[in-house]
DNA sequence: GTCATTTGACCAAG
DNA sequence: CTTGGTCAAATGAC
């Protein structure tokens, strides 16, 4: 992990480098494509190398990354589609579902379809309702935690660039926080599944556990108003059979929906997405980091705040320390 | 009027 | 029976 941290670490300078020079740098075409190119270098072996050793502390086999299942976050962050937080009945019972299609396998039944039977009485109706999921259902999971301190109001999560509609919040046991349950605001328009669960960590209330289920479908669409600004990456952690992956974004105005109302949660967050598993950063603006790998999701591009990796190193380290 | 949020009830799985 | 996830009526904001 050394080497993949020191490589980031080289990757970080030659990008701050890059950003001073780029006022003169800016008449200089090719060495401005020179240089990017020695930085996407140097994070793609980055990501190699955590690749590596993520295949190993998870067991994963070397096809992961091949696998389309596994989705990069960009440099050396994949997830696979089994990857979550464990604890739960629901979270264990998705254990070893790693193979399952993504995307087109989807469990959940739109509100359109769920109705039957004829002219039933509202409670009727909703009984003959199917309501809750099928917890065995084996949908993919993504589980992240979302810092939201390190810029703007530590009680707002940062933004994801999706919109979401809140369709639900419910206590949960052992945790002094509710979950919330959010869709993606385009699932009746593009048939989006999106959907995400947030819920804030009681030992860490800055710290937002997001849960992703399904992928964006609506920002395919060029209708689709989604526009994805995907947050910087902040670091990952690994433990025992949890890997969970770790992030932090600026919190932008855009699409925060759900938290608008006075009467809002203020903590309840309504987007960080990396629901299509786009992630990267607005934070770093124009000043992508243009690795081929930094792609993320459906053409939009990603970028990584420069100065996130010091962030994220310290953080690292804090973390392997535990 | 439209859209989003709140919240109690419902449902399926364990 | 408990719990997590979802629905949908009620409510509020614009």
């Amino acid at each position: 992990m050394d080497e993949a941290l020191n490589l980031i670490h080289v990757g970080c300078e030659r990008a701050r480098d890059l950003e001073l020079s780029l006022p003169t740098m800016a008449s200089q075409p090719d060495l401005l494509s020179s240089s990017c190119q020695d930085i996407m270098d140097i994070f793609s072996a980055a990501k190699q190398r955590i690749d590596c050793l993520f295949a190993d502390s998870l067991q994963w086999h070397p096809h992961v990354q091949q696998d389309p299942l596994c989705t990069s976050l960009g440099p050396g962050i994949s997830i696979p589609p089994s990857n979550r937080l464990g604890g739960t009945r629901t979270e264990r019972r998705d254990e070893g579902t790693g193979d399952v299609a993504m995307g087109g396998d989807i469990h959940d039944i739109p509100a359109a379809d769920v109705s039957q039977g004829g002219e039933p009485s509202t409670l009727s109706r909703r009984r003959n309702n199917r309501r809750g999921i099928p917890r065995s259902s084996d949908e993919e999971r993504r589980t992240f935690l979302v810092s939201a301190s390190r810029i703007g109001n530590p009680e707002i999560p940062p933004d994801d660039g999706y919109t979401w509609r809140k369709y639900g919040q419910k206590e949960i046991l052992g945790s002094r926080f509710p979950r919330g349950y959010f869709r993606c605001t385009h699932q009746k328009l593009y048939q989006c599944p999106a959907k995400k669960l947030v819920q804030r960590l009681d030992h860490d209330p800055s710290t937002f556990e997001v849960t992703y289920r399904h992928h964006h479908t609506c920002h395919m669409s060029s209708t689709a108003p989604s526009a994805v600004h995907p947050p910087s990456l902040q670091h990952l952690i690994t433990s025992q059979d949890t890997t969970t992956h770790v992030l932090t974004a600026a919190p932008t105005q855009a699409s925060i929906t759900s938290a608008a109302g006075p009467s809002s949660n203020a903590w309840m967050p309504t987007a960080f997405d990396i629901g299509g598993m786009n992630v990267g950063g607005d934070i770093a603006g124009p000043s992508t980091i243009g690795d081929p790998e930094l792609n993320y999701g459906e053409g939009h591009s990603g970028g990584l705040d420069p100065g996130f990796f010091s962030y994220s190193e310290e953080h690292w380290k804090g973390e392997d320390q535990k």
